[in-house]
RNA sequence: CGGGGCGUAGCUCAGCCUGGCAGAGCGCACGGUUCGGGUCCGUGAGGCCGGAGGUUCAAAUCCUCUCGCCCCGACCA
């Protein structure tokens, strides 16, 4: 392909919206247009990325025993009300109507879809396991789109889902899966991690989240010295924290603390430690308010508390719900002498504190001296503390790492949530109709792509891993009026394109400077220069992106050597 | 949804406070110059100042409403 008649037009400057460098990067480089909020058109140079992903996708899964096949962007109502999602998925699903006022949705995911066909086709054990895919747009209408394609409304994802007789069956692919993902990051030079997460609105039993390793990340996750533990905070366990010493139990007294109504407030005030202190925090969920309680040094980690709760909606209590609860304006709700009944659920952090501090549910005053069973019962004691670096790993190796990441990958094994919702039913052995055991596996197209660059580039431009490089090989012609120059480098680009190599070339009549700053901006990874000087020399430099050492060779060795390059990626 | 900010040339932005000819750089076109890391000089085209209403002799500028975009928070595969 020749630049002069090439859609590829860069800019010196990226609009200021663009924050992270793979947005700034790709917007600089032509990859990819912004249309409305989160919703971006990919320009040629882009969509070859995003092509060449999505085959090494097909190949893997493919390898993985799935089977593709296309669902629908727009989906009937009737299946998401079926499992309940066309209500719990709530703003994040773009609805609509047809013209005859029936509603649709565009869909976010497609569990609801692949399983109303598979429970239409399939009766028998025999004809389990099923593996299926697709490489499809998405719309998730988000609250806050942001980072070009890292969080978008409209993104590509490869979605696949399984479906089995049994649980071992289930892990088996999930297996499989796992394996593939592994060898899809790994080809595309990412360094990632996989990790305990939680399901969040596609549910089920238990989930993996593949990351990439970035500081630009917007999930946090937490990972022990080995690697043998590692979860998204929002799931993070942590191992014991030290208990405090025994001590005799004080009497329990109410002390006048004026206007102190954080944690910090009172320790200072009271000249203690913010662990003597216990937190307690008020809830709101959509069936009831719930007191928790933390160590005073600690946070609650919502995600946790919700799953425990079984609640849909979880939120800070505000001023009214608290005074509602204890009676007190805000910052002095504690467990002890509470005015009626209120559920209380409790973090093991803050069990073993003996003589704690807490709010006296009254304005001003704490208690101190404090001590459960005594004073305060809290009847489920449970994990809700968010993990924080520094924490013990809860399978005691050593100390946790907190890493920001970017979710490239989830896989969730679904159990039977979606086919017992949608009778998505096989007979057994016995002729018993059973639930199908489901997998659902996603990855993010568009957000791999993003993170490669996010990963891979330095202060001019991207640096593509190969596999992912719109064009493996950059021809660039300097002196373009030369006619020598313009029948090596010719010569070269023809070479390269019989050869097999994806190839490009940078046939514009522009100044050396400008075409070597496109270069290196766009990050093609093999590079030949072309110029008169050079071949006056009876030479050509080739090069790569990644360590920038030039090699002058004769022209006519120029793709021997380019290939040689490109086979030891 | 709460808080903050921004919409001016294709792009990045100044001008707005204190109302009075609509600007710069980049890009684009043309001429010259230069020619291995975003040359330099000159000429030129290019604007409903996001939209609607209001105040005023006069509005990019002040006021009201509205739409869009961004950031923080809440929320969220």
């Amino acid at each position: 392909m020749r630049w002069s008649r090439y859609y590829l037009f860069t800019t010196r400057e990226a609009p200021k919206d663009a924050e992270v460098v793979s947005h700034r990067l790709m917007v600089r480089g032509s990859m990819i247009r912004k249309v409305a909020a989160g919703i971006y058109s990919y320009l040629p140079l882009g969509w070859r990325s995003v092509r060449k992903l999505e085959e090494i996708v097909r190949r893997e899964m493919t390898r993985a025993g799935s089977v593709e096949l296309s669902m629908p962007a727009i989906h009937p109502a009737e299946l998401w009300q079926e499992t309940d999602r066309w209500d719990v998925y709530g703003h994040l699903l773009l609805r609509m109507k047809d013209r005859n006022d029936r509603d649709f949705c565009f869909g976010p995911t497609h569990e609801e879809v692949i399983t109303d066909i598979v429970r239409r086709d399939v009766r028998s054990y025999r004809q389990l396991p099923l593996s299926l895919f697709q490489i499809q747009t998405k719309f998730r209408d988000e609250i806050r789109p942001r980072f070009g394609l890292m969080r978008g409304r409209e993104f590509i994802m490869k979605d696949a889902y399984t479906f089995h007789a049994d649980q071992e069956s289930l892990d088996e692919t999930y297996e499989a899966i796992r394996a593939a993902y592994c060898r899809i990051f790994e080809a595309c030079g990412l360094e990632y991690s996989m990790v305990e997460a939680d399901s969040g609105t596609i549910g089920g039993a238990s989930s993996h989240e593949f990351m990439v390793l970035a500081d630009t990340g917007e999930d946090a996750v937490v990972r022990s010295p080995s690697g043998s533990y590692a979860a998204n905070v929002e799931r993070a366990r942590i191992g014991p924290l030290e208990t405090p010493a025994a001590a005799a139990a004080e009497e329990l007294r109410r002390v006048e603390t004026p206007g102190q109504r954080t944690v910090e407030d009172v320790a200072r005030f009271l000249g203690k430690p913010l662990t003597a202190l216990v937190k307690t925090l008020i809830y709101e969920t959509e069936k009831e308010l719930v007191g928790v309680v933390v160590r005073g040094d600690r946070e609650v980690n919502e995600v946790k508390l919700r799953n425990h709760l079984g609640a849909k909606h979880l939120a800070l209590g505000g001023e009214a719900k608290v005074r509602e609860a204890t009676g007190a304006p805000v910052g002095f709700a504690g467990p002890v002498a509470l005015p009626g009944e209120l559920r209380f659920v409790g973090d093991e952090s803050a069990r073993p504190l003996v003589n704690f501090v807490c709010g006296a549910n009254a304005a001003d005053a704490h208690f101190v001296g404090a001590n459960w069973g005594r004073d305060a019962t809290v009847e489920e004691w449970t994990d809700l503390v968010l993990a924080r670096d520094g924490d013990p790993s809860p399978d005691g190796d050593g100390a946790l790492e907190l890493f920001r990441g970017i979710e490239v990958g989830h896989i969730f094994d679904l159990g039977t949530k979606y086919s017992a919702a949608m009778q998505c039913v096989f007979a057994d052995e016995n002729g018993e109709d059973r639930p199908m055991l489901m997998g659902c596996y996603g990855l993010g197209i568009g957000r791999t792509v993003a993170a490669a660059v996010e990963q891979n580039h330095d202060a001019d431009g991207i640096i593509w891993p190969m596999a992912l490089a719109p064009f493996e090989a950059l021809v660039v012609s300097l002196d373009s009026d030369d006619a020598a120059v313009a029948g090596v480098a010719d010569s070269i680009y023809e070479g390269l394109l019989e050869a097999g190599v994806d190839v490009f070339h940078d046939d514009r009549r522009e100044r050396p400077g400008v075409k070597f700053k496109d270069a290196d901006l766009i990050g093609f990874p093999v590079r030949v220069v072309v110029g008169a000087r050079g071949l006056a020399e009876g030479k050509v430099e080739v090069s790569l992106r990644r360590d920038r050492e030039r090699q002058l060779v004769d022209p006519g060795d120029a793709v021997a050597l380019m290939r040689r390059l490109l086979e030891e990626r």
